[in-house]
DNA sequence: TTGAAAGCGCTAACAC
DNA sequence: GTGTTAGCGCTTTCAA
């Protein structure tokens, strides 16, 4: 690799008159300037990044750091952080944080290879974050709660989503309504799960424990939790499955078991995937505003990238999308 | 920020035996290792990661840089790419080529930033990747025909999707088919027309210019396109879309104009993406093997980082997977 | 307008 | 075992 030492001599100037002419500074005279760019070409020179970076101290780079980079649901979060990226003139860069202690991720963070970072992947440490956050180096934090100097996080008002969610069951007049959640140390799906508790509370009506499932945020997950239930014989009028995708596993398993959604039983989703739109039945859902948290991250991260100061937290609203999937419940299996 | 100085200047030892301590090097005494540790964890310090790779020259990272991470349609390669990254102990990041001459993908290439990387963005010109690879940087091109030193090129035979797809609809009764074209300047798009035509003038059949039409491979474009076909009067008994995305395009426009499918029209998709199996009806299509694709990428670019030498191309096959979008003509429309 | 030289933070050869 | 020191490739001050 030629370096911009064997530039300068091919051209017959000093290193940094290379370095001058190389990057625009117009005190070299034009005839150097070419006779530099000249010995690049020829060279086939190209600036080494790092030296840059360790020099100038700054990366002009972000990064967005999720679970796992080849999730389906992310592509909004990916489209809008980069655009906001791009406008700012700096990278993005996605990593994932699997691997958890040694992922790329958290040496991203740990050996400031970037200049900040969105994170949204629920198995990386708030002790990783805290301790890699600071005036210089701000992090926002998706989907968590944690405050620290350079933190600033943003949630979506999942609490209030499980309880439109559950609300919205419960005056289409179902009074057996199950909550299917997901890893229980999610953030996020406790969130769901409070406001499916809050609703079923507020409306006199008690969690039962045998439809108590957990699917893990997969789809494979409700399959087997919706087939579990199945198997005991008796079931809820209406699910809450705390994400779409399980809910997509559980349509498989009532498809396989006979069971008719919604004439059967209703079923309602978090998140509002694409893919929410075109199954049968259409699947009614709790939409996240992936797009603008995502915009909304991006700016933050600038705005603490120009020292400007920002709130440390930030809550998003959520928004019920009414689909095919929920009716009134059977009549009989509507007695309570 | 705390240096490795600073480190060593409270744990009272010698720079090099901080950097020796940290990096767990074996000559150094358990005593001052411990010091040096405590001094670090102290001051918070963590590597520059900057200085590190500057002083390596090697960064343990390798990208993969697609020309819009938030395509649906990679997941399943990012996936692959990724454990084969994670299992020779090198970092993965992926980034976009949006932005062309200046993207961070370009960079990263240029610059060196990066041990190698797999690309597969119709958007990067070979003149990048020739002049970015060499004996020490490997580049694996996915979906072009490129060679030179350091560059190995993956494609999928589409020529043979493009031919086997054309076939079955013929095969059918067809005989009256359209291709609707992804972006003019995408490598896989004319590989799959010129198998569309090589399986239309075996047959005997002639590609009707009316119905030449460009969806640019995005849902959007395929809905366009066929809004078009649908005001120009006559149709063809089947439409042979260059992607799954411009099919589901299709589809909706279909859908709007109270045609069905496939009773009155029969279509058929290229890539087998998810939402194929989803959509009504479900979509027949050409499968694209993007796990083993990536799989491969992965593997191949090891295998050049540790100096072994492998072929300079690589074709994987398709496959077609019959779904429900693609039955026999409509009496009505099956004449010559 | 150009050149010499310091130094970004780190590793590793070498000397003690 | 531990310390000294020479760079990695670049930018940028300062002097010429």
């Amino acid at each position: 690799m030629a370096t911009i030492k064997d530039v300068a001599k091919l051209a017959g100037v000093a290193l940094s008159t290379a370095s001058y002419a190389l990057s625009g500074d117009h005190r070299v005279s034009a005839k150097t300037r070419e006779k530099v760019i000249e010995a690049a070409k020829q060279l086939n020179y190209h600036k080494n990044g790092f030296a840059m970076d360790l020099k100038r101290s700054r990366t002009n780079t972000i990064a967005l750091i999720l679970a796992d980079l080849s999730g389906p649901f992310y592509s909004e979060l990916i489209r809008s952080v980069q655009e906001v990226a791009l406008s700012n003139g700096y990278d993005l860069i996605a990593c994932s944080s699997m691997g958890e202690r040694d992922s790329t991720a958290v040496r991203f963070l740990r050996e400031k290879r970037v200049d900040g970072a969105v994170v949204l992947a629920y198995n990386m440490t708030d002790e990783v974050l805290s301790a890699s956050a600071g005036p210089n180096f701000p992090i926002i934090a998706m989907d968590r709660v944690i405050s620290g100097e350079g933190l600033v996080s943003i949630i979506v008002d999942g609490e209030s989503g499980g309880y439109e969610a559950t609300r919205y069951l419960i005056d289409k007049g179902h009074r057996k309504i199950a909550y299917i959640s997901g890893p229980s140390n999610s953030f996020a799906n406790s969130l769901r799960y409070q406001g499916f508790l809050r609703a079923m509370k507020g409306a006199g009506l008690e969690e039962q424990a045998k439809w108590r499932l957990s699917g893990g945020f997969i789809r494979d997950g409700g399959y087997k939790a919706t087939k579990m239930m199945l198997m005991q014989g008796e079931l809820p009028t209406a699910i809450f499955y705390g994400n779409d995708e399980m809910a997509i596993g559980g349509l498989k398993a009532f498809e396989e078991g006979g069971i008719r959604v919604p004439e059967d039983i209703s079923i309602i989703g978090f998140d509002d995937i694409e893919l929410t739109e075109f199954i049968q039945p259409p699947l009614t859902t709790i939409r996240q505003p992936m797009y603008e948290s995502g915009s909304l991250a991006g700016h933050l991260l600038f705005q603490m990238l120009n020292g400007e100061s920002v709130n440390e937290s930030y809550k998003l609203n959520v928004q019920i999308i009414e689909r095919q999937s929920v009716s009134a419940p059977a009549k009989s299996n509507s007695s309570v």
